[in-house]
DNA sequence: TAGTCATTTCGGAAATTTCTGAAATGACGG
DNA sequence: CCGTCATTTCAGAAATTTCCGAAATGACTA
């Protein structure tokens, strides 16, 4: 691996965390290795910084596009393809949401859904039912929140993010006020 | 695999998921079979259910209880182990969460912590630890936020996420309020 | 059309993870 | 103590995933 021991460790630790979420350790490292680049990076870049195989780099490389990570560049002259990721942290994080949630949260639903449906036998199905069910309104729950708040712009979304508990507080007062007789905005 | 099809049908589900994430399949069948079943079940019913080997059902129990994701039983006059899980879904939603926080974020916080604190040889990797230290800002935002949050009962919780975006309306509602002459309640 | 350059595909090798059966451990009652 | 029962450990088998090199594909130029 021919990277400065910063970046090196960087990369590394991303290998890792890679691995211990789905995606391997070779994308974790690529996308960890762009991400700090100043620069797009071409195939052959990445695959003498990391010290791996031209044919893993461009399948890691089709598996980080799959995700929306990476951005695809070009420059004037010159056929290959440079990749970067966006530059926007609070972006990468919207697709990093998005992207988990299509591919685990979606899925799940769905099941979920289906499952509830079906005529239960027994007892015990009754139970897994109703199980299913609490599982299901708990995520739900989750999803709703998510697509409303993902419609924040970044300020916004931080914002809110600050605000963190002290939103129930805040409720709390707002409803002691809009209970009064004395309007002082309207309701939302 | 001994399963009515609607238990099975999630059973399977949760595996597929579980290798997904960084759990393998068996530890999500077991942890999927668990929450749906009425009453706590021992390490030979999950063997019988799931078809799967004694010293794997007992691993992947260990397993699910290193991240604390399951409860063990224990009735009079009986030595086995019996095995649930939580039944309050919030709860369970709380420690996954923490969980995860345990095993993703703070190692990453950690590290970025370091490395953005090594003294930077070049531009490259002035750079590097520019956008190192981007990610940290956010991840620290989204920390502080989830150790804020993560003290609200489930009631509040639901309120907060039924909320969602709304907060920040609400929020500048309040602000445009709390600035006017006329104090109508104490800031928060 | 041939030649070059970049990327992709793909069979199978290598590495890793998962899983099993057998043996070890431990706890309890007689 | 010994026998029984439940659980755990562990070496290696089995399965899966990752990765490489070679060949194929495709696109552009001369």
């Amino acid at each position: 691996m021919n990277l400065s021991p910063l970046v090196q460790s960087f990369v590394l630790h991303f290998g890792e965390m890679g691995s211990r979420w789905g995606i391997n350790r070779t994308v974790g490292q690529i996308y960890a290795l762009l991400y700090v680049s100043e620069d797009a990076l071409c195939a052959e870049e990445i695959v003498e910084m990391l010290g791996i195989s031209r044919s893993n780099v461009s399948m890691s490389l089709r598996e980080l596009q799959t995700w929306n990570l990476v951005l695809l560049r070009h420059k004037p002259g010159d056929r290959r393809d440079f990749f970067t990721t966006p530059s926007d942290v609070w972006a990468i994080l919207r697709t990093l949401a998005e992207e988990r949630k299509k591919r685990e949260i979606d899925p799940t639903l769905s099941v979920l859904r289906d499952l509830i449906l079906v005529e239960a036998g027994d007892e015990a199905e009754r139970h897994a039912q109703a199980r299913m069910a609490e599982m299901h309104g708990l995520i739900e729950q989750l999803v709703t929140w998510y697509d409303d708040v993902k419609t924040l712009d970044s300020d916004r979304l931080a914002t809110l993010l600050a605000l963190g508990a002290k939103v129930t507080r805040l409720l709390e007062a707002k409803d002691r006020l809009t209970r009064w007789p004395r309007r002082t905005d309207e309701g939302a």
